[in-house]
DNA sequence: CCTATATAAATTGTATACAATAAACATCAG
DNA sequence: CTGATGTTTATTGTATACAATTTATATAGG
């Protein structure tokens, strides 16, 4: 049962609004928007805005309002940066505890991706899905709720950025190479490879962004994208 | 001149008031005592609550009021098991950049330690204040502001456990030495051991709690202690 | 025709007021 | 005397109302 405040819940909406870009990036977010969308009123909302912008979602220019942030080339670098760390750290934790049968529902999740990448046309949103899967479930192995928690934060923070460079499919072979390797590392109990392979896998995004400087964010993505933490 | 809104100032006043223990952990913080202690009314209390909600500094009860955290061992480590990788990225990020004029800086700060450690008795703040700007000035030369962040979020997290701990000088000897080797590490330009010594300088902390298990919360901490992020 | 200023509209920032819920206490039955 | 139940009180959750500031627009002057 779900028994969120209404500050919760309307604090779950902007932020899925965000990432799935509803709100574009450099968007206003304005309160009366939002409350008469939500049909609760301005308080809330305000204080569902203040949480966003402590985790970074929003940006708040004084008296002017809540704005989706414009991300600059520093600010990916940050993010990404910080992403790739977190998720090997993540790894290296994960290898300490992780199963047998662990072990093989990922490798499962590799090889349905290896799959879709081999079908013609191939079913990106698909691929997204056991994508997501396998890292949220390496999170959950490492245990760490922290760790899990902020890097879905930075996740979320570029996804409304990343979705289009997604789509570029012409990255999808080099990204399930990456999760066989990590897959076959993990197996063979190859704690540094798998580490640096994750680090690498994550770092490569960056590479992508570089080809789409100034993409336009007319796109609206699914639900699905929005991580939980 | 400071221009924050008096939620952002709410914000910092009760955060450094959890950091230093004049709100102590499983305590509970009532919004209409912030209101009048601050001279304000409640909505920018809660607005200010909320923000520190979403940064992990207080757990909010539905319907009961929000609590300053009282950390599982589990919190300890995850924040600790973070805070290491954390750290350790930093001084990665801060040698590919740093100048020479700056290492001496870094130097400088290690031998004041030095030298308070060897005096009798030891200024344990003063120690602390040399020991935070050493940690903090590598950071800024790391140029990472979201990890900047966080990491000094998850400082302030454990910080009212960590304090009285702190206090046990018989740890200082040992912290010492490991900056001498960290700043010795980053002089030759030894990456590696540069890291290596930086993450196992934060894990130690861990060894640290292990001594305190039911310590009691009783002490209230200097301003200083709180980090801005 | 362009620019600057003044006025009006819209939006955020803050306070006051009310409703709902949970905890504390007292009262009464066993 | 102990336990349960009802009442009271305190605190959070939500809504309404008002103040302050900024931006857009219109008008007047150069």
């Amino acid at each position: 049962m779900k028994m969120d405040s209404i500050v919760d819940r309307a604090c779950q909406h902007i932020q899925e609004w965000i990432v799935t870009g509803r709100f574009k990036p450099g968007e206003q977010i304005k309160e009366e928007n939002i409350s008469q969308r939500l049909e609760i009123s301005r308080p809330p909302v305000r204080e569902a805005l203040k949480m966003l912008e402590a985790m970074g979602l929003v940006v708040r220019k004084p008296r002017r309002g809540v704005f989706v942030p414009l991300l600059t080339r520093k600010d990916v670098w940050e993010i990404y940066t910080l992403k790739a760390t977190l998720y090997e750290l993540a790894t290296e934790l994960a290898m300490d505890v992780i199963t047998d049968i662990q072990v093989r529902e990922l490798e499962t999740l590799v090889e349905k991706m290896e799959r879709i990448v081999s079908e013609d046309p191939v079913d990106i949103l698909r691929y997204q899905k056991h994508h997501q899967g396998f890292h949220s479930r390496l999170m959950g192995i490492a245990g760490n709720g922290r760790l899990n928690a902020f890097a879905a934060n930075l996740h979320n923070q570029v996804t409304p950025f990343s979705y289009k460079s997604l789509q570029q499919k012409n990255h999808l072979p080099a990204s399930v190479r990456y999760h066989r390797k990590i897959i076959d590392a993990i197996k063979t109990g190859d704690r540094l490879s798998a580490c640096r392979l994750m680090k690498r896998h994550v770092l490569d995004a960056l590479l992508v962004f570089r080809d789409m400087q100034d993409a336009v964010w007319d796109e609206v993505l699914p639900a699905s994208m929005v991580m939980e933490g």
